[in-house]
DNA sequence: GTGACATCTCTACATCTGTAGATTTACAAC
DNA sequence: GTTGTAAATCTACAGATGTAGAGATGTCAC
């Protein structure tokens, strides 16, 4: 069992975003990527960055004065875990009522439909048969 | 521009449930009801409610030395918020991202499948016939 | 070795969140 | 009116989060 899916406030999405697009990197190269949004200083950055390592969100390794960050967690996982934590909460664990919401609240090209569609019937196609190597 | 969307943290989702589900309520109710979950004392749910009430999630009325609560947001808006959340900061806005992942992590029966389809099917047609009145 | 600059470390502080004890107040029953 | 009980108020505190300044340290260029 991998690390019970990970909960990620606004600021450490911002931050995890930046490590994804730059790993590996060092803190500085986060403020300065994300000065235009985010306007934090170094210290902010550092500080939120080392906390994320605190938590396993993020893996630091130092080179001589230089400390390289890289994320611990894949964006999947990270998805994932903002995922199933509006699952569980909001909707009780219930996916259907989940998508249904979705569907309804988000305005939808036809094209959009298609898609969904296509993702529906390659997901029926896999449980129609069996996986032999999954994962 | 209604509100915008609310985003609860755990205990908040708890306590809202049980306000939706006893409302009109007071916090010695709400506490029974949550005790054999949570086992919070009084107090600690006393102070939550209360803090709700601050943020705009619930209301309150004073009758005579009873305090009764009502929720302030639908529970619409609540997963809605929730869901804005995950869509916004694990996807980028993204809803085929968003729903492609959750249809691959979990599981779904043939029969869940086709209820996904379904929803689907009835969004097409919505569509396909352009909106009369539009909101 | 002296500066200039990059980077790091330490410390701080306000706010929010989870949790709850202690005290007071209101009411109902005798 | 005294007492018991339900409900409320007040206060507190630890930990998490957002935010950042001040000072220390390493490094390269002369």
């Amino acid at each position: 069992m991998s690390t019970p899916l990970p909960e990620l406030t606004e600021a450490e999405w911002a931050i995890i975003k930046a490590v994804w697009d730059l790993e590996p990197c060092a803190a500085p190269s986060v403020q300065e990527h994300l000065h235009p949004t985010m306007n934090w200083t170094y210290s902010t950055v550092r500080t939120l960055m080392d906390r994320m390592v605190a938590k396993g969100l993020l893996s630091a390794e130092k080179i001589r004065n230089l400390t390289l960050y890289r994320a611990a967690v894949t964006r999947q996982q990270a998805q994932l875990g903002e995922l199933r934590y509006a699952l569980k909460h909001a909707f009780d664990g219930a996916l259907k009522p989940m998508v249904e919401t979705l569907l309804a609240s988000e305005k939808l090209s036809t094209a959009d439909l298609d898609e969904l569609q296509s993702l529906i019937d390659a997901r029926r196609k896999d449980s129609a048969r069996p996986p032999k190597s999954k994962r």
